[in-house]
DNA sequence: CCGAGTACCTGGCATAGTCAAGTAGCAGGC
DNA sequence: GCCTGCTACTTGACTATGCCAGGTACTCGG
């Protein structure tokens, strides 16, 4: 399986998830990479990953704190403010309208040129 | 309503809106316009469609024609090429793919922190 | 000491939607 | 004839964000 993933249609997504995420359990960057690998997002990096983390943090959406580990580096668990919460809400929110627009439209089905518009 | 659109989660999303629309039925830019403000995308305005047109055209997934019109300047119809088809469909596959794997995350019930983590 | 796994960060790049402004054809009112 | 407004398309500059590549650094086993 090599297409199926165009990374435009990630965007925004992937903030919305995380926050999601970190809203169902505290995690660090390197983790939620591989809980979104779980969720069958399979070509996600960590180049995507931590950016976002850090401007989620950046804009006041999550919360931070090291916490030291025996198996490596210290891990960043994020969670989100309040203000994240409210992120989440609102971007699904946003999300489900986009959703309930374009899924619809991308289901119905194509009228055959070939058998519709003999009279064109 | 003011808020609910975020820009970031059309990417990707509209040239496949663009390319079903014209599979549907071969329109002008304008007229796409109002095609999608009609399905709910209401303030999507013409310096995202036409921008967009124009690039499927140039990736050779549309066609174009000009067709005179008695009403103002000629018109400018777009129809999906054979390859045009071809990135419907696998990005209409994209795109269910992945709300399948978002929506459910976005939808499942929170746990609540105040009853389920009291130990914390 | 070295390699591998864990864990994080960064700079530079490409894509694509948005805004604002401009160009132009056409019709109706005055 | 001119002005206004609608139709219709184009473009440049801006912005947001995912991705790639590469770098740092800690721990452990050999």
């Amino acid at each position: 399986m090599v297409p199926t993933h165009d990374p435009q249609l990630l965007k925004g997504v992937l903030s919305l998830l995380l926050l999601r995420l970190l809203a169902e359990r505290e995690s660090y960057g390197y983790e939620v990479v591989q809980r979104l690998r779980e969720l069958g997002l399979s070509d996600i990096g960590e180049g995507s990953v931590y950016p976002a983390l850090a401007r989620l943090e950046r804009e006041g959406r999550l919360q931070g704190r090291l916490v030291a580990s025996r198996s490596g580096p210290a891990r960043k668990y994020y969670r989100p403010t309040p203000a994240g919460s409210q992120a989440l809400s609102e971007g699904t929110e946003s999300w489900l309208s986009l959703a309930a627009v374009v899924h619809p439209v991308l289901v119905r089905r194509l009228p055959d040129p070939s058998t519709t518009t003999e009279d064109t």
